[in-house]
DNA sequence: CTGTTAGCGCATTCAG
DNA sequence: CTGAATGCGCTAACAG
């Protein structure tokens, strides 16, 4: 904004009609003539003119973006969803702004304000109190709150008593896949490492682990289940609680919360020299690819997420539905770490 | 906006005074009386009022927005860019907005439209087109026409003969921090693998790469350079260049272009059974820390990187000094990789 | 200290 | 097909 910019009105004087004129040309919504239609599209370049994003918001009440609340997008997982409807996003004309929440409720509450100021016309929000078992009463209230002026759509992500849309991926058909593959691997001995009790995708992943096991009619040893976190500090320490607790009834195969877990798992094994593991991950990153050896894991159906989460926000500007709650299956991709 | 939000009227309605007054209390930049500025923060707080941003950036002329562009979120550099950038700028009150360009010139174009018609008051680019040696004329005149109107940063790039101020890693201090730690290690042989010529960030470490060796009067064997690219895959390949081209006379020490290629290199290695190479990355990513060894790495300083972005951006909307561009020095992580 | 007025740049009635 | 007029919500002079 160092130039003083030109707007329809500059054009409009020089083509000698009407600021609605030009504005109609832009739109294209209305009928003009051929001939001034020329004249200000000729003007519309030679100056090279944009239209203000800003007052046509405020005009026509609509600010055509799209607020994303994340807790880290140094996450691949976050990263690939924003990605995704972004490219979507970018094809409906309409922008994101990206929030990063750091896993502070603070800071969520505030990026939550600051986009309502900004009048986006629907919040992406992943992580962070969604994924609570039980969210505190004042993080469910203020998000109830939002969703009466902003349409809210929750990506892997449910809170009870809250009636909101929402994406998700089928974790438990995940642990299925999963638990399917290890078994026709021959596997009988299966465990469980990572995750926190209390965050709904640990929950649901655990819950599914033990139903899968029995659809199997396979052993459910509880020390072979083990929560620990999400990260690869976590993964050693859960990798190194399972050969302390179990040393001698060890699982075969092992499954990490999510791929960071097992990158742990396999440190540790890796120091203690140990390679008799099955090892699967969650969430199919990078990591999976990087590392040695490379990791079987889920794959979230990244491109689904992204895409029908703006979709859903679109769409919630005019139908008024109820709030739906999609879940999408994903799948599995086997690696070195199974085979 | 589902219901009809309340606006400075309605407050300044039931508070018997004038719109300009509310405005005023919420601004707190001129005097008001106690007694009416407690009526209307009271309103305020009883309706929950919250300020029409868009109207507010329209009057003002100023969005309090700042663009961000870069090639993919996915990538752990720009994700940890952008965080330091966002947390900077939320405590100046400025909003992010992200676009991923893909490393595709058209859809870096697309965003710069986008975003100045979206009136950001500024533009943070990274990666793409300012990391070419030789840009194409259309790409650099675009920036050009782009930075009359709206202040521009680049972020680790440059461009010739474009007068854009930048912030930059010190990349050949980086180069010269790992030689330094591999001499004093005893290495008298090093090679660097990965990048492309052409490239920005890869001339000037190759550069540095040599006057380095030179300086500590170290053979410089051309061979020992390898170019490639620039993810796993490729430094996969780099390395098994390495090993058939130098088969009599193999360096002890290699660098990579940045740390996934180490990590191709390193999984090569893997395979053959080989692990008596010291590796050196760059970035300092989480992979660093993932991999099995654990890699010496050099880290960016993202912290500098991503608040001065944003501070000198903000910056020039006052002060309308030259271009500045700014180095910062990186540091060396010491990891299992050169031990 | 406070009210009135006039835009910011655009889109949309309502009349021709 | 086109122009004049009005308003979106807020801030900034300009008067009191």
């Amino acid at each position: 904004m160092k130039q003083k910019s030109i707007t329809i009105y500059d054009i409009a004087r020089e083509a000698n009609v009407s600021s609605a004129t030009v504005s109609r040309v832009i739109a294209g919504n209305y009928p003009v003539s051929e001939k001034t239609k020329k004249k200000v599209f000729d003007l519309i370049e030679k100056y090279d003119y944009q239209p203000n994003a800003v007052a046509r918001s405020l005009t026509k009440k609509e600010s055509k973006m799209i607020g994303v609340i994340l807790p880290d997008i140094t996450n691949p997982f976050f990263a690939q969803v924003f990605i995704e409807a972004e490219k979507y996003a970018l094809t409906k004309g309409y922008t994101l702004i990206l929030c990063n929440s750091m896993n502070s409720s603070e800071l969520e509450s505030r990026h939550l304000r600051v986009l309502s100021e900004r009048q986006v016309e629907g919040i992406i929000f992943m992580g962070g109190r969604i994924n609570k078992t039980h969210p505190e009463v004042s993080e469910i209230n203020e998000l109830k709150y939002v969703i009466e002026k902003i349409p809210v759509i929750l990506v892997n992500g449910r809170m009870e008593t809250l009636e909101c849309p929402s994406i998700s991926t089928n974790e438990a058909k995940g642990i299925e896949l999963i638990i399917d593959h290890l078994v026709k691997q021959g596997h009988t001995k299966i465990g469980l490492i990572g995750g926190m009790t209390g965050i709904t995708t640990t929950d649901i992943k655990v819950e599914a682990f033990r139903q899968n096991l029995e659809k199997h009619k396979l052993a459910v040893v509880d020390s072979w289940q083990i929560y620990s976190g999400y990260d690869v500090k976590r993964g050693k320490e859960a990798m190194e609680e399972m050969l302390e607790v179990n040393k001698h009834n060890l699982p075969t195969a092992i499954i990490g919360i999510n791929d960071l877990v097992v990158i742990g798992a396999l440190k540790l094994c890796h120091q203690k020299k140990i390679n008799n593991f099955s090892f699967v991950g969650f969430d199919d990153s990078e990591l999976t690819q990087n590392s040695i050896p490379e990791i079987t894991s889920v794959s979230h159906p990244y491109n689904e997420l992204g895409e029908k989460a703006v979709d859903m926000l679109i769409k919630s500007k005019t139908t008024d539905s109820k709030a739906e709650n999609l879940f999408i299956d994903p799948h599995l991709v086997v690696r070195e770490s199974t085979i």
